[in-house]
DNA sequence: GGCTTTTCCTTAACATGTTAATTGTTGCTA
DNA sequence: TAGCAACAATTAACATGTTAAGGAAAAGCC
């Protein structure tokens, strides 16, 4: 038996990746008729935040490695939910963003998705929730606080 | 631009994943040098942990869903890490145990990684640390509060 | 200009996440 | 006890995570 770990019950490695699972279940199960993945309804929701956006910048604000973005444009794509164009400036750069299909998948959904999260929202209570926000930011190498 | 949904930089999911990655990173590092991933990771400090198990309970504890701890427990077998079993009185089901190799895996690393695990503790004060832990667990529909 | 370096993106290879179908065993029950 | 439901585990198929290598274009430098 080992003493110098701590218990995985108090794990913050595992207890993130539970709270994850916890928070996710409900999406995936909303997005499950749409046939696309949480990952892929996350770039759609940058997009739809952002607009017209380069290929980096995107992986960056969807949390995403640049390999599984690559992959998942080229899904979206298929399936006529975004479009990609080169940079004529600079072409190695590409561009990504919405189509009329793709939007009308956010549209039909970000309500039930609000839905879900202010559902969250509401079992942790108001100031939980921002506390919980405030705590992953800190360990978010990637946020500048 | 939609409304319905919140900033992705306030999304909570997006937040979770971001932290667990700020987490991983220095642990996933660390694990560089054996060769072994995070997941095979958890399911050893488990098996230290709790001893020979049966792999249903195994999977609930590590947070793997069944499938990919079949494929870890064989990976892990191969690399002599773990050892298999059936039940006699059951011939369904299977008991997972480290072996002495295993075993010197978890011996090897474990106050590196109790290290790590506890500059983020400090990192983040004792305090928020464990209000972070407990809001986490408030996620998690399998705690039992 | 020719050369290297850097940057953006893609591809490859392997491990895991996720859902569904399948196999082998046990238990129940009519 | 034959048949069926329930269970443990595996396998399959596809998507993503992760690291490394490769390719094409731009930027810097001599």
């Amino acid at each position: 038996m080992n003493r110098s770990l701590p218990s995985t019950a108090r794990s913050l490695p595992i207890a993130l990746i539970r709270a994850r699972e916890g928070v996710m279940a409900p999406i995936r199960e909303m997005l499950a008729e749409t046939g696309i993945t949480e990952q892929q309804w996350r770039v759609l929701r940058v997009l739809a935040e952002f607009g017209r956006t380069d290929a980096k910048t995107l992986a960056d604000r969807s949390s995403l490695l640049f390999p599984s973005l690559t992959r998942i444009a080229a899904t979206l794509r298929d399936k006529g939910l975004v479009s990609q164009t080169r940079d004529d400036t600079d072409r190695r750069r590409q561009f990504i963003q919405l189509t009329a299909k793709g939007q009308k998948i956010i549209d039909d959904h970000a309500p039930r998705a609000a839905q879900i999260v202010d559902g969250f929202k509401q079992a942790l209570g108001e100031h939980d929730y921002e506390t919980l926000l405030d705590l992953l930011n800190r360990l978010d190498p990637g946020a500048r606080s």
